[in-house]
Formats: structure tokens, sequence, C-alpha cells
DNA sequence: CGTCCGATTTGATCGAAGTCAAACAACTAC
DNA sequence: GTAGTTGTTTGACTTCGATCAAATCGGACG
């Protein structure tokens, strides 16, 4: 028994995107097929952190932006005076790393929220393919204007929305980014504390905490811990006037 | 003298962005001399808006992307429920329209503050220009870039800072922005009106203006209207606990 | 299994900024 | 000029959420 079964080992480095489940959110869906390899051959695959551990940190040189595979991942920018302003928060297929691009160094922190693994794209081969590649040139300018449009809206719910609005509005953006994913819309867990959530929706945890105490007193959501069920989206839907589309998604 | 003299008109299409005093803010500046004209040949240039004209409307169509020439425009998004939140104000040498670029629909309405000219950049010529140009690509990543930690900054300080801090920092940003375009940094007319910075930085009018009153009163600035003098920097920065680069720029 | 430390919840109090109201200034248009 | 409209300022009052304080929960680990 201690004689090793001879296997093929998969390169780690190549990528195989094809058979991501992913390849329909993540970069692959703005390139054809025959295109492929050429994204999968400057991808470094597969790295692996878990919880608390930095993908990058603020102002090191920027080397590369990076997919969600499995896990989630929280940015967050920190000030001169070190205060901490978390930026976003990063699901599967997600693209970690946008705000970053063409400068010099790392715009903010990534911090894996869970055991978290991730694709790598260094910026420099990734430029050059989309200087050859239309259609992901489209694409990336696709990610990063949506990725304005969603601190866009951010700043929105952050400067005319009351604490409940804000919420949820937050717990609706999971929600449908959680079911584009497969997963169900009304029953997850919550990758982030409640602390990150107060900071990421300008709130103190106090706030959020009884935010959500009083959503389950109406009924609306049902929440033990980070375990949350929504039971009345449409009522979630009627607090956050805003509706869906919030914040990311 | 009714005879007319014979002159050549410059075709009205037709850019030099050599002679621009703002090529080395805009554009042009990420371009080589040789490659200058071939931005030229996409550019529609000169058109003017009137005080309160739109460059472009919110759910239209996306065709262009504009640079200010002179003048100054604010951009917003409406909601469904009709509010209004400003996204942004754009001095000369600025880029408008970054945050729908790759999309179908303008995300947000482009107004000019005052009587406002812009060069007109399509889109679709110019994404095949970027990628031919890998300078210029890289140029507009870093714009984008640039356009989502404003962003992240605008919202921190909509998050984080009381309103003297916000006010402050929007003051600074101002002041540097004008100052890159060498205009005095101490001594310059507001292009917006007490209520878009009001709604820009999450604020009530009212608010807006009792701490342009208190600054006055404490001799930091003086302010009569739109006309603003800033006395004292050094202490408008340390009101502005976030210091100078706040907002956009 | 109990201890410890961080995360979450709950309660009580306070203050910055919103809202309502009205006066005032600046600009247009007639 | 005057009237009308819009933008700005000032005052009085109210409120949502921050802050301070403390109890409780929950997981990691010896």
């Amino acid at each position: 028994m201690a004689q090793a079964i001879p296997f093929r080992q998969v390169s780690p480095l190549k990528a195989s995107c094809q058979q991501c489940s992913l390849s329909n959110l993540c970069l692959p869906l703005a390139i054809g097929e025959n295109d492929l390899a050429r994204l999968e051959d400057i991808i470094q695959q597969g790295r692996i952190f878990n919880r608390g551990e930095h993908i990058f940190d603020q102002s090191t040189p920027y080397r590369s932006c990076f997919a969600v595979k499995s896990g989630s991942i929280k940015t967050s920018i920190i000030t001169e005076s070190g205060e901490e302003q978390v930026t976003g928060f990063f699901m599967p297929g997600e693209l970690v790393g946008l705000d970053s691009i063409g400068g010099e160094h790392y715009a903010c922190t990534a911090k894996a929220l869970e055991r978290t693994s991730v694709c790598e794209f260094p910026i420099d081969r990734l430029e050059e393919l989309t200087g050859k590649l239309p259609g992901l040139q489209h694409h990336m300018y696709h990610l990063m204007s949506q990725e304005i449009q969603n601190s866009h809206q951010l700043a929105m719910l952050l400067s005319k929305n009351t604490a409940e609005e804000r919420i949820a509005a937050l717990l609706l953006s999971l929600s449908s980014r959680f079911q584009r994913r497969r997963m169900s819309p009304t029953n997850f867990s919550l990758p982030m504390a409640r602390n990150d959530i107060a900071n990421f929706l300008g709130l103190a945890v106090e706030t959020v905490s009884r935010v959500f105490t009083r959503f389950q007193n109406q009924g609306i959501i049902k929440a033990r811990g980070r375990e949350v069920e929504l039971l009345d989206i449409e009522a979630l839907q009627l607090v956050s006037r805003e509706f869906s589309r919030q914040c990311n998604n």
C-alpha cells in the first residue's frame, strides 16, 4: 500500500476555464472558444488563501487582478489616520483589483473572508491580450464601468438612505448575487462580519445589529449569526426604495 | 470692403490637440506625437453647450465619451423614485462618461454647469484605437480605475466624515484641480450651486450654507455667492482629516 | 469541559444634521 | 423700473443613528 499509484498531476499553473463552473460569469464569457486558450495561457491559477489572509496589500506595486473562484473577498482602503473603509465584497466569478488597473500600486487591500481560491491575471499580460482581443477589451471596459456605477450607487445609498434601507439593499444585492451563482437566493450564510457590513454601509455595528433584529421581529428575515433567511423579499424591496440592483452586482 | 478676404477655414470636425492647452491633461498625454493624428482623426470637436443643456442623458444609447474643453459639467443619476444624486463635477481636461463605457446606455446624465465646450470621442472608434495603441489603452484603464478610486473616496467621505470635513475636502479638491489648470488655487468661482454641492456631499442645502458661513466666521474662507477665496488652506486641510486628494482628482 | 476572547446584541443617552419655515439676495424678463 | 422666480441664508425644532456601557453568545483551544 505504500506503493504510489502513478497518476498524471495536472499542472497547477495551467488553468482550464472551460471546465470552470464560473466561466459564464468570469472573463471567459467575453471570449470565443478559439481564443480561450490565450486567456488560459496567462492565468496563474489556483492559489488558496485562508480566512484573513491578504490577496494583496494597499500601496504595494500593482501586479495582477484576481478572479474569485470560491470563497469571498473584501476590499478596503486604509486612510492615513488609520481608519478602514470597506469598499466592496466579491463573490465567485467577480474580478478584484479593477480599481487599481493602470496604476502603479494597489489602491486597496484585499482580504479573504473565508477559505478562498482565486485565479490571477498578471496585468501586463492581460493588457497585452486585451489589445489583441477587442471582445475582451470591451468586456474589461464594461466591468470597470460597472464598478464605477456600483460605487456611485453605494454613494447614493450612503448619502440618501436610512439604516434600514441600506441593509435591505445589501441583503437584496447578496441575494441576487447568490442566485446568479445557482445558490439559494433566500437562504445563505453571510461571508462577512457585522462589523464589515457596518463599515461598508457607513453605520455603527450596533445599528446593524438593531436593524437585523427589527427585520426579524417584523418577520421579514430570520437571522441567527451569519445564517440568514429572507422570508419576505417583497418587503425588503419595499424597505429599500431603491430596489434591487444596489451596491455591487 | 464687402469683398471677402480669402482665408483657409479650419475644418470644424478636425481637432488639433497639439494646440490645445489641455493636451497635457487630456487623452493626448498618453500618446506619442506620431500617433496623435490618429486620435485627432476620431474626435468630433467643438460642440458647445449652454448652461443647463444636457451633453447626454441617462438611459439613452451610449455613443461617446466627452472631454471638457472649457466650462464645467455635472453628472448625476436619477432614481426610479425621481431623486437625483450628483455623482461628479468635471473640469477642463477631464473625461466624462467613463462610468458607462462598455454598457449599452448612459448610466448618468451630464449637464453643463455653465457655457461649456467639449470634444467628443465616439466609443466604437475609441475602442478600436485603444486596441491599437497600448499606451492609450493603458491610460484608459488608468482613468477608469482612477474614477473608481474617486468614487470610493467619496463613499468614505459620505460614510465617515462630518459636514465640515466633507465641504473642506471638496474645496480642497477644487482648489488643486484649478491649480493644475494654471488658475488660482485660492481664488475661484464655484461652477455649481449650493444645491449641487449639498446633493453631491449628501447634505441638506441649509447645512452647506451654514458651514460656509461658519468657515467664513473662522476666517478660513471668504465667500460671497459662488465667489470663493481660500484664506487658510492649512486650516482646511486640518478640518478635512482626510487631507487633499479627496473626491475627484 | 471550562476558560477566554472576540463578535453580537440590547439598553440609555446625546448630538449632528435634517426638516420646516421664513426672510433675503440675485437674476430675468417684461 | 417692477414683478416673479430661483438660489441662498438664518432660525427653531426634531430625529436618526452614534456613542457609551454592559450583558450575552459562540467558537478556539488548552
